[in-house]
DNA sequence: CGCTTTATTGATCCTCATCAAGGCGGGTGG
DNA sequence: CCACCCGCCTTGATGAGGATCAATAAAGCG
């Protein structure tokens, strides 16, 4: 679709941004937090639509999201896809590469974003030397873990108004974290990647996000969303049928 | 339930078994295996429904799994559970617990069980000495993104018939690569436990594996299993309804 | 040997997928 | 600037797949 847009620094990109704070709270002095700044390139900008990494691609690197939204998604054999998550500013994605040194997922810009680079083998090299960022990076890896689990659990036990309540309050979440409101938010992907996400089709999804407008719980136009009452979601998010 | 039995060896473990294979192929000198080694000690026997850890505990280690089968589920607000995995022999576990210090699931023994302990800040500690061990390190953590992931793919696209070929293709690699027939094994779990971590009932599982028999390609009475044809499996995973 | 747990199978119901039609909106070209 | 088009969304009607409820059988265990 478009090319990424090559970006005239390569060096030093991540101190001065929020990045630092989202993805790497890390105890480090200024120097070693020099040396780790040192690794980090700006890839440059993605565009709406373009593809960060596709599945097959060889893994090098991590990347961090400086502003924009990304979706991941597996395509199976017959061409279908599934997303398996969507990730914003301050977010690391492409872990799914380290295992075979392949990534096994696409990586698709939902919005003009900036992303950064980590050659991994430097970081794993620096990590060495920096016990505490050896210990974030584990945290990170396993916070991919739970956060998959999660996932597991509402696509095995949710219905689909819960499965919904659950993911916008999971997105509320994130947005208050990067000091946006939690509560009127821009959606970034269409009902049919929402669908994919939740293991729902895209009608499916906009009915109960109909429902959920009609219970007084949101209010929803197109992509505007904006939730009027979090505690009736997270109530809906723990109905079960018994 | 039980109460795990205590060993008597607490060190040294692990290399006589075909645990170093499984788990830590790893290219480390003897003295450097010694090391990791060293780290390991024997946790002891768990008997059929003892637990391992559960969610809340404080982590303080992995753990691989010397011989015997595990599961590992998340229980939810409401008491519900859902399995998020079924472990053997040569697999770690233990990794949910990284990101916060905390365990995030249960993992309870599905039949009597020989379990290692791996305490995490010394295996980080040695990582840091040996850059292989580190490497594998990761890899581990990564190859379990990746496989929560594809269980995210099932769970979010697959009808009933093709979650369970997926499983059993899935169950009958696992057993060829530690050198058990592929073909024929006893399933170490109930009907309700596949059902939780495919997202369906017990019922459907029941009555999914039914059909499987009735189409001639595997053979099922109680935990008893043998797959008849395993192209067909593989062909009926893949089927979608377009 | 009796009790409890686990598994199978049938009948019915409900949720969500599917199919279909129409509306809204944003972008493009005349 | 307007008309048109195409992608995205909504809503309705219908049907299928799996959940639920129920009864029975079989197996494991003390």
């Amino acid at each position: 679709m478009h090319k990424p847009v090559p970006s005239n620094s390569l060096k030093a990109a991540c101190s001065t941004c929020n990045l630092r704070k989202l993805c790497l709270p890390v105890n480090l002095s200024n120097i070693e937090m020099a040396r780790l700044d040192a690794l980090i390139t700006r890839k440059g900008v993605y565009r709406h639509g373009s593809i960060l990494y596709r599945s097959g691609d060889k893994f090098q690197a991590l990347y961090a999201i400086r502003t924009g939204f990304f979706k991941t998604q597996i395509l199976n054999e017959d061409g279908r896809e599934q997303v398996t998550g969507f990730q914003m500013a301050g977010e690391i994605i492409g872990m799914d590469g380290i295992s075979n040194d392949v990534h096994t997922c696409d990586a698709v810009a939902l919005e003009d974003s900036e992303v950064c680079e980590i050659p991994f083998s430097r970081l794993e090299d620096l990590g060495r030397e920096l016990p505490p960022l050896q210990r974030h990076l584990h945290r990170i890896l396993s916070r991919e873990i739970v956060r998959d689990q999660n996932i597991m659990l509402l696509l095995g036990s949710m219905r689909a108004e819960e499965r919904l309540a659950a993911f916008l309050i999971n997105l509320s979440q994130r947005f208050a974290v990067r000091g946006y409101s939690p509560t009127s938010f821009q959606l970034r992907m269409t009902r049919q990647e929402i669908g994919s996400y939740l293991g729902l089709k895209l009608e499916t999804v906009s009915r109960a996000l109909s429902q959920l407008q009609e219970s007084k719980l949101i209010t929803v136009r197109n992509r505007s969303l904006e939730i009027l009452c979090l505690s009736g979601l997270q109530a809906c998010m723990g109905k079960r049928t018994r």
